[in-house]
DNA sequence: ATGAAAGCGCTAACAG
DNA sequence: CTGTTAGCGCTTTCAT
């Protein structure tokens, strides 16, 4: 591949007239310019993005670390960091970190080795996060989906709080006292932010909080599906069961489907995070459904900002679910009506 | 962040030496070496990657182009080469192209201008593919799920005409005789080849090719809603289906649904490639399931070797799907069981 | 076994 | 308006 001196050359200028017509610098002459372009075009010239990432110390690019990018949350968010990037000619590293502080951190360093230019991140943890680093290296940072208590970052989330609180509270005017929740460990902010929605609704409606009805893990399928069949083997097992994300919904999904039971007469189910397939199943599911690409494209947005002006103050932005009522959650006693719920 | 020059001061050797204990060269004394990974620790040194990439000409960043990650298909094959890619440390870079020739192109440029060590590709088309550049500049190449004619790249696909001929003969073999195709547009290897199979199973089985039974167009849900109708609203409507790919089959499940038609009673499905909830839905879908984690995960291995030996002769590995009979394709004229068929 | 120094391709400060 | 030049941080001859 030509490099700028050969096209220097062939145009019979110096590299930095090359280089000022490449930035569309404004002094040069028409002349020069036009000779210059010339010969990009003759040797097709393209700048080398490595030499100037070192030059820059920094390089176009932005780093995306997320816990799985087979978690179809992830999935949409990924999608919608790279559509701004590539908007802005940035390239993206994937990243997944299986909620695991060790590859974070590994991950963290090779962002720092290959300088990129900022990270959004899904942080494993709200405190001693691996991106501390980031920040003492002076490169911009923005958390999604959950927060990073000790570090003042750009942050984009959903109300979680919220949203808990009214798919619970919805679980309740159905008749349901006895709803067991299904949630990922509270070390994670959607973890606990999701308990609380579930306490404030309880609380709202004068039920007791028993802590047997609350169980927490990580938020894996394994997980949801051993919680979810201890709830199930209660002698007074709950009506109706909340789970706080997606993979904990799955595994309840197989411990309940492995039972005989059947949703919602036996047992109802109120879901955070929303799936394709979650309109057609049978019975169709009550989810909270995350605006997962606006979550990613905010992000991006946010650290593209920071990127250009690094002084702007820290900003919190908070997106709001929606919350699609289906037939998982009937009223308790009632028997929903079969047939074909596919759309 | 330290430079090896800070290092090298620190422990009061050249730069030289640094960079030989830092490579674990044999040619250095023990206390020197000591000395210098003392000194790296106390400065919690890292060597800076663009750096070293602009020497070498070559960045450790492997390019992944795909069409769309937001396709279910592509997610656990993005998974894979990102899992070898960690394992080996290279970080990557992905692309979305949307089976758009022109995005595909600049991201094909942008791979050349960050010197990556390598591509795995999913090509949207089969000739005059943009890849040719990578090849010109020596960057490796490895196509994944889709051939590319002209070039000779070594090339990880699964057995399409097979897989396509076998579910085809089953919906066959369950009494059809009017089967309707929806594929892909021929541009695409996978659109081709399923055709093929589809072919070879009608004539296998005596069965005449009406070329109103076949139809194509870019594989898109609104394309398999479309041509699904067209099937639909036949005066002589096909007794059943056999749709292409994921996006298609979601397209076409749409448009029965919307007509209130019944599977298989009023048409039967048979369906390529499998998703999550195709087992959930009612019925459960028929469907030859990809092994997409292993398609990536051998493309990836492909091209470390590659890159580690640009020698080696091209190589294409075919992978064999599994096929899934499920409820969606019962036998012509008989009447499937209902009940909740979830798992 | 070790160090000095050239240079990867580019940008930007400086001189003219 | 244009060119010369000094690095960015690293690897790798080439001397010693």
């Amino acid at each position: 591949m030509a490099t700028m001196k050969e096209v220097a050359k062939l145009a019979g200028v110096s590299v930095a007239t090359v280089s000022r017509v490449l930035d569309n610098k404004p002094n040069v002459s028409p002349e020069l310019r036009s000779k210059v372009l010339e010969a990009v075009k003759e040797l097709s010239y393209q700048r080398n993005r490595v030499a100037r990432s070192l030059r820059a110390q920094r390089s176009r690019i932005i780093g995306l670390i997320i816990s799985d990018i087979q978690n179809p949350f992830f999935t949409s968010l990924v999608r919608a960091v790279e559509d701004v990037a590539y908007e802005h000619q940035y390239a993206v590293f994937l990243c997944n970190s299986d909620e695991n502080v060790e590859k974070e951190t590994l991950y963290v360093d090779l962002m720092c080795a290959e300088k990129v230019a900022g990270v959004v991140i899904s942080p494993t943890c709200e405190t001693d996060s691996p991106s501390q680093k980031l920040i003492e290296v002076n490169i911009p940072v923005v958390a999604v989906d959950r927060r990073m208590l000790d570090l003042a970052v750009d942050t984009v989330m959903v109300d979680n709080v919220g949203a808990a609180f009214e798919l619970v509270s919805h679980l309740i005017d159905d008749g349901h006292r006895h709803i067991g929740a299904v949630l990922g460990t509270p070390i994670a902010t959607t973890g606990h932010e999701r308990r609380e929605g579930y306490l404030q609704a309880m609380n709202a409606h004068g039920l007791p909080i028993l802590p047997d009805l609350i169980r927490t893990g990580p938020p894996k399928e394994t997980v949801g599906y051993r919680l979810t069949g201890e709830f199930l083997d209660l002698s007074d097992r709950p009506t109706a069961l909340f789970t706080g994300n997606n993979l904990l919904t799955v595994g309840a999904l197989r411990a309940i489907y492995e039972r005989g039971l059947r949703i919602p007469d036996d047992i109802a189910l109120g879901a955070f995070d929303e799936l394709d397939w979650m309109s057609l199943v049978e019975p169709p599911l009550t989810v909270v459904a995350q605006p997962t690409y606006e979550l990613g494209w905010t992000a991006a947005d946010l650290l593209l900002k920071r990127i250009e002006d690094g002084t702007r103050p820290p900003q919190e932005v908070v997106l709001k679910p929606t919350i699609l009522i289906r037939q998982s959650c009937a009223h308790h006693g009632e028997t929903s009506s079969l047939g074909n719920a596919v759309h």
